[in-house]
DNA sequence: GTGGTCTAGACCACC
DNA sequence: GTGGTCTAGACCACA
């Protein structure tokens, strides 16, 4: 299975979802076109409730990441649209500063949280549009 | 007063006053040992309700990063314990991961990512030791 | 029931909440991943508000007694981490002296106090690995 | 100064000086008859307030621990009291359950806990009466 | 005046 | 149904 569940994230179980499509999609690893698993499969697969992976389905349809067609299997669209840019980057922006925060008060110099950054973003956003 | 309450934000009221304390304190802004405002002062400063501002004191407080003693204001804590390199990285990287993953679900690119945390690097962590 | 709130105690309801589940786990009572009784459920049958339950396990889950999610009943979590040997005895030498400092304070005698771990020990550590 | 406050211990500061001047007369330190210095010079000497270091005494003089008189300094009296046992042995067997629950679920046995209250009781519980 | 606890009731998001 | 947040008001213990 491509996809997996942190339980240990507080991050809800749909968002998980979403995010790990998006991602798969973003790095190529589901083409355009390409078939996603059916709903009960998934839900199976990752251990949660049917209800939470139509729930993400949903919700990436409704972002345009996939197309749903009654009695046919997901599949991946075209193409992704910005969002709403102003409160995305407010939440990216605050997670950031907690991080920050964080490494200031425990001493990290900033080459090292560079550092971590480049790896980071190294494993997690290779591969996305700007 | 030094704090702001964005209502737009849908991050919780008490985690965004946790956030910016602890911001003030990694900026200098609150030096070790200085008191912070009352928690019926700083609630009707921000125009929320008095649990709400204890509730981010608590939560401070299990973070280690202000004092709480009954009857005497709040004080920024001294930090003791870097706790070994291992631990303080694995908690800063975590967080960074968190930044990463919010940033990959809402779509953010790896070049806007590094933008934020430059400018965020520049306010928070510059001239700090290795 | 398995727990029960003693309202002569001066100890607060929800650390008296905290201190039951915490102990039910130790002593196997509670096994990992069995799900605890809801906030509302389990605040009715103690008599107690349900905020105080809430806050009872927003507390373990800090300490990382217990798992919650948004949906999903609380679930006893699997302890990982045995965090070396170190920081493992602090905790509990940091416990037992409370425990002494209290006893100290109210007059507890030596003796007494020796009894009183005998007893415990027997009921929670025993048949445990060095 | 033969006292000291604990900024960590989240116990009452007039609690810590109760217990200290307890376990003082207790090991012989503080003999019977002997003075203790004036509440302004002892609170002087902690850096607490000086109403702090009175109720402290108050209460000491309540259990029965010191003799106050108008004008003189307080002297260490001649014995102590049993007190409500029910309650104080309520409140240090909790405390130690605590501890139990701890060392349980972190994997310390038996013997190891009970090596740490041989060490903490002879630092902290030697020299008192049954 | 300070933080800390408890009760109460409303509303939200997730499953 | 679940946990999570916020408001509100009362009361307590400590400094």
């Amino acid at each position: 299975m491509l996809f997996a569940i942190n339980d240990r994230d507080p991050t809800p179980l749909f968002e998980q979802i979403v995010s790990q499509i998006k991602g798969a999609v973003a790095e190529g690893k589901l083409e355009i076109g390409q078939s996603l698993p059916g709903v009960r499969e998934l839900a199976e697969g990752l251990g949660v409730n049917l209800h939470t992976v139509h729930k993400a389905y949903q919700r990436l349809r409704d972002q345009g990441v996939i197309g749903l067609r009654l009695g046919r299997r997901a599949r991946v669209a075209r193409r992704d649209r910005p969002a709403g840019k102003r409160i995305v980057n407010e939440k990216v922006v605050r997670r950031l500063e907690d991080a920050a925060s964080e490494a200031a008060m425990l001493g990290v110099s900033a080459d090292e949280f560079r550092r971590f950054v480049d790896a980071i973003v190294a494993r997690k956003l290779n591969g996305r549009e700007t």
